[in-house]
Formats: structure tokens, sequence, C-alpha cells
DNA sequence: CCGTCGAGGTTGCGTTTTGCAACACCCTCG
DNA sequence: CGAGGGTGTTGCAAAACGCAACCTCGACGG
């Protein structure tokens, strides 16, 4: 936090850099499937069932903007939405068979590109960049949890 | 490339995730320079002039949408165009003085901002960070470059 | 039991970001 | 000089997003 500020500009270049590009990149390797209804139905079936807050909360948009795009995978026939017992406001989001269908083959796209951009790399400094990057959006959501 | 492909879902989902959220967040932290402007902004000052083809094949955005974003900072007054001598169909394209001022007042809120996240890592740690993700950025641009 | 309030979502409206295709301009080269 | 390619711009349309107003449901105090 003192001396490693020289490296703070530069990351915050690459970062800058890496998510005006990755968004464009996901599109052009799956155009099925936009980068906004990848993410949404990575999430979901990552976690098997999630709320639309919880989708706001990860993504800090607005309740509006989640609602839209869930509203749009679900007429596209992605993705169910299942009511909680206990709570008739809630409603579980799940990716649909055919959600899974689709996520699994863009995921499959994703795997290879990252893949083949990490060709050359060892092991452990694919696994080293996850576990940073994981770590970095872990302290994200902590901070702007307080916002 | 063979075994640590059980990592290469994880990172998938954190570059996702990272790209998604970065924007928004972004937003927040200096409204007065939109994400779009600050990437562009910051870019033209670290390169000092570049070509609009450069931002196309920087970012992988299509030509009309650089060419619109740059005709809107030179609007707001904070990018200049430069005729260049030998060659009148191409213009260098470099931040005002204005825009340097908001770039830097940006700057600095988005670096107070990783660096509130990176608190508690280890100098080595955001090295690392900075340094593979600019590694995986390279190669992005390598592979990107033959689509 | 009933009114108030907050949590969880949706919708109307406007803005920003982006792509595609057609175009205009300038340079190069046969 | 005329064809072709590089460099941007513009018309048109769609996707992504925010804000504010609204609706519904659940919790809770009087």
């Amino acid at each position: 936090m003192t001396d490693d500020d020289t490296e703070v500009p530069g990351l915050v270049r690459e970062l800058v850099t890496l998510s005006r590009r990755f968004r464009a990149n996901a599109e052009r390797l799956h155009p099925d499937l936009s980068f906004v209804d990848y993410s949404l139905l990575s999430e979901l079936s990552e976690r098997d069932g999630a709320r639309a807050g919880d989708l706001v909360g990860l993504y800090g948009l607005n309740k509006s903007t989640i609602s839209r795009q869930v509203t749009a995978l679900e007429r596209a026939g992605l993705l169910v939405r299942e009511p909680v017992p206990g709570n008739r406001r809630v409603q579980l989001l799940r990716p649909s068979d055919r959600g899974r269908e689709l996520l699994a083959r863009a995921d499959a796209r994703m795997y290879r590109e990252v893949d083949a951009r990490t060709a050359g790399w060892s092991p452990e400094e694919v696994g080293a960049l996850r576990a940073l990057l994981a770590r970095y959006n872990a302290a994200a959501s902590a901070v702007a949890g307080d916002a």
C-alpha cells in the first residue's frame, strides 16, 4: 500500500483495457448469446438459482436493467422463474434446459479462446491470474457493498 | 495448456464479472468523465497521440463507434485533432489541457479505488496481477489481430 | 386488526454505447 | 490517369443502462 503504488496506474490501465475489450470480443465469439445474456446465465448456472437482487449487487447495475435482461432471457426461453414457498415477493432464477445448452456452447468457445490466449503460460501462472482476479473481485464486492 | 484447464473456467468467470462490473463502477467513481471517455483519454495520454484506427484495434470496436466518441470528446474540448504533415487522411488525437486535467482527476480516484481494493496485498501480488493482465491483454491483441 | 414502512421488482422515458452499411476523401501504384 | 485500398464519417437501428414512479408483498408497532 506504500511502495507498490507505482504498480497501481499500470494495473488500472490493464483493467480498463480488459473491461472495454472483453465484451466486444465475447460478442464475436458467441453471437447466439450476447455478453449480457452469457454473464447472467453463467452466474445463475454457477449458483444454481439466484434472485434478481443478487445480480444487481454482483454487477453494480440498476434494478431496472437486470429486470429487463431477466425478462428478455425468460421470453427467449433461456431462463425460468421459480416462486419461493415462504415469500411471494421473490423468485428464484434458473437457466432452462435450453439456456444451459446455449451456455455450454458459449462456455466451450470462451474456454478455447482463453486457452489460446494463455498458450505458453505455465499452469501456475493461469492459476495465479485466476486467484488474483478472484481476490480483486471479492474485494470489489466488499467495497461496493458499502455504497 | 493441458492440466491447467481446470483453471480456465474459473478464470473466464472472473474475467466476465470484472468486465461487467468495472464499467458501472467507473461511472460512479468519476461522474464527470464517463468510462468511455476515460478509457480513450487515458490511452491517448499514455501514447501521447494516436490515430482513431489504433483505438479501433485496441478495443476491438467498430470504426464508427470510435469516430463518434472521438467527435464527442472533441466537441467537449477534451481532445484535439492534429493533422499529420505527409498524410492528409490521418489525424493524430491528443488530449487537450482540459482533457488532461479531467483525466488526472479521474486517475486519482481510480488509483485510490484500486488501492483500497488491494489493501492488504503485498506489493508483489499487485505487481503480479498487473503483469499477468498485461500479458493476457497483449495476447488478446495478437489473437484479435488475425480476425 | 390495521396502517405504515421497507424489501423486491416492473415499467415509462430518455440517454449512451454500439454495429452495419454506405459514403467521401486521400494516397499509391500500375 | 484510373482502380483499389486505407481512413474516417454519417444514417439508421438496436442493445444496454439509469432514474423515478409505481406496484405488490411481508414485517412490525400500536
